[in-house]
DNA sequence: TGTACATCAGTGAACGCGCGTTCACTGATGTAC
DNA sequence: TGTACATCAGTGAACGCGCGTTCACTGATGTAC
């Protein structure tokens, strides 16, 4: 970062986007706002307009940042490539909900259809990538039961549910103090035990 | 209400929560504010000060009346007691979905727990009557799996994961423009064509 | 039953704040010749 | 290689807005005697 900034910027847009995710981050998306973008930026506040039209805009980009980080909470590990099926699942709803702690300003934006521009192309490109891996292992792990899509849906749905209601202080009701990955172990102990094993 | 109010209102504090409730339930928490819901109680912008603290005072009320009205959403219906504890399941998914499409503002204020005093005692008690079909159906359907909590909390997350995912617009990725309840079906076959039938 | 008075629950104007947006401007860049 | 000029990307002051909160006030209520 130059003590003094040119006239030009150089790359603004990629300034701002980097600006508001690290608001984000910090404070959530209840601490965001065009301002604060460009004064971490360090540009006035007209110049945001520039770029983006709207608040959507930049939080749209925030957003798909967001994305590319579950995917990387979601991703194998490096090492080894003979996990299970199960193993798999369960290794990702750890990811998913890690995920959700670790980046709870994102979390809650991802999933806040309104703040975001939900038609911008790029939006389920992105969040099919990052779940492709979870949609893989739960028609893998779940070949006897229900339709692919209802396989997914419902994989996902519990374990996104987890995550939510981790994050927002739910599980605490049932589960007082316990920490967050006792919490999913226990659930998926339930929600596991009842398959039979996959064929092969 | 009397064409001219009263100096005293009477019972502004009912009043301030009904407004309250009535702007969330039609523009959601973005277009909350103290101002709003005196004006809307007819009130000088004040006047709330009287009886709330802070915007979160206020609105904790709104979440516990949406717990009630949850509650609602998963009541047995009154004629038949003969259901099953898998269509109890079923049947409260399908309420705990159809609550979050009819009543999105008060679902997402009662999950946002940094827009709430999360310590408030009551808050536990109405979450926990809202829920408590839910959970004893969970422990009678699936009585041989995990603990009791992670039964509870797994059939929670799931049905709680496929409201907030349908209500956000992501089931639509894999499901196109079907129905709410039809994604609920399918989600749900997949989840329980895998269990055993309950021993009676 | 009547009177004095404390308390309560509102008023409404004013405050300072941060917001998104506008606007005339200006410095830097890039292109044409 | 040098010059003229159009375009672009920023400035920074100003705008109007709605917000939560404060404050001196006042009308209604309720209690003591």
């Amino acid at each position: 970062m130059p003590p003094r900034r040119a006239y030009h910027h150089g790359d603004l847009r990629t300034a701002l986007i980097a600006a508001a995710d690290a608001i984000v981050r910090e404070q959530g998306l209840e601490g965001f706002s065009l301002r604060e973008a460009a004064r971490r930026a360090g540009v006035s506040p007209g110049a945001p307009a520039h770029h983006f039209g709207s608040v959507k805009g930049l939080l749209t980009e925030v957003a798909l940042l967001g994305y590319d980080e579950l995917a990387r909470y979601l991703a194998p590990p490096l090492e080894d490539t003979t996990e299970s099926a199960e193993g798999t699942v369960r290794r990702m709803a750890h990811g998913y909900v890690r995920f959700a702690l670790d980046h709870p300003g994102h979390f809650r934006l991802m999933f806040r259809s309104d703040a975001v521009d939900r038609d911008d192309p790029r939006y389920g490109d992105v969040s099919a990538r990052a779940l492709n891996g979870l949609a893989a292992a739960a028609c893998a792990f779940d070949k006897a039961s229900g339709q692919t899509e209802g396989r997914i849906f419902g994989t996902w749905a519990a374990i996104h549910g987890m995550a939510h209601l981790i994050l927002e202080g739910k599980a605490q009701y049932l589960f007082g103090t316990a920490s967050a990955d006792a919490v999913v172990d226990l659930a998926l102990a339930a929600l596991l035990a009842r398959l039979p094993s996959p064929p092969d």
